[in-house]
DNA sequence: GCCGGACATTGATCTAGGTCAACGGACCGA
DNA sequence: TCGGTCCGTTGACCTAGATCAATGTCCGGC
């Protein structure tokens, strides 16, 4: 028996993962909500740390969040984690490693989370869990496969634009030093970029 | 009844699958050269054509392969395929799309290839099969990351010498203007960055 | 209202790598 | 043997973005 507030959340999960990736048939969103936890993480917290355990990944409901890795002395904005999406340092957790970066809030976050040993429990479930988890890290591929090629043959200039195409709403939510770091230039640069382009765009 | 040439190939799946991934039990090794196809790409020869259909995925077991990408004119170097390792356009053969760029033999080549049907089937066949699955896919994933981070954070002579470190042969057996390529920078410019560790390497 | 810190902007200069052009060697086929 | 053509090298110059430093702006605490 399942209270209103849970059915609500079920709801939430369903319609994240759903857009995010595959369609959940009941059985499967059976197996799914049986092993999740819900976390809530607030502005400024995290919910991995860089060097640490690393043993949960999640599914964003709500919020906003940024991992970010600390390489001498400086932070690098890796990636931004805009709900609904996956959340999760993937290589380290797939070879139970120590955090490579730490996933902190940009707001007040809302998360369904799994272990490790609860996914390969859904996995060994049935081939459909199997599946859940291939479609997972085929998205993960698709995406990181389009940062390559953007490093590879955009210029930042064109990286901020598709960044803004992308995701309109984020470079007004997020500050333009991690912006700057996530495009892989320095604020400075990032500034004249944007400079630049309103200048050309008003005459 | 397999004969003595056939076994030897499968020896040689075995040991090119095992090495690049995971271990594979009697049952699943049936599975899989149940519906293999050997080819054979002469150099020169294309296993996949940019634009084409892009519908095998393949294991190289020797030889020598590279993906290459015609963009607006010039042609790219995307990734080379140094046997026994995975060779396939994933993203497009995954959303059952046109390849996004070319496979071509740098060395005759010989291969064990699947199907986007024939991998289906294995996967719907046994949890083992779903998990051949992901385990490519994070293989995959391990891989294209590394390489965000190198042209995030790497100058053009650190990708260099870490390509010399990695594949230390690679380098004499491929032509100076293609390994350019696959770092991202002109001929011209690793040219002066041999010549420069040269420099640094004998005073 | 004032102060301090965190961000953004702007300017001056520097550097990695790109572009364009010349040159040289290796390998070809007639 | 003589030209091509394909590559790699080297030089002169150019450009995107980094670095360093100064200034401006907002915002929150006292």
């Amino acid at each position: 028996m399942l209270s209103a507030d849970q059915q609500s959340r079920d709801h939430e999960l369903v319609h994240a993962v759903h857009s995010a990736f595959m369609p959940l048939d009941d059985e499967m969103l059976s197996v799914i909500t049986g092993h999740m936890t819900y976390v809530e993480v607030a502005k400024g917290q995290e919910f991995i740390s860089q060097g640490g355990p690393n043993d949960r990944l999640g599914v964003v409901v709500d919020g906003l969040m940024r991992a970010v890795e600390f390489i001498g002395g400086d932070d690098h904005t890796m990636m931004f984690f805009d709900a609904p999406c996956f959340v999760t340092e993937y290589v380290g957790f797939l070879r139970r490693e120590p955090a490579r970066f730490s996933i902190v809030a940009l707001e007040d976050s809302r998360l369904y989370t799994w272990s490790y040993d609860d996914l390969l429990k859904m996995y060994s479930i049935s081939t459909k869990g199997e599946r859940l988890g291939r479609m997972i890290a085929e998205g993960v591929i698709a995406q990181v496969i389009d940062e390559v090629r953007s490093f590879r043959f955009d210029s930042a200039t064109e990286r901020y634009e598709k960044l803004i195409a992308t995701y309109p709403q984020l470079v007004q939510r997020v500050p333009q030093y991690m912006v700057a770091s996530y495009l892989g230039v320095t604020p400075e640069s990032l500034s004249r970029i944007r400079a630049k382009l309103v200048r050309s765009s008003t005459d």
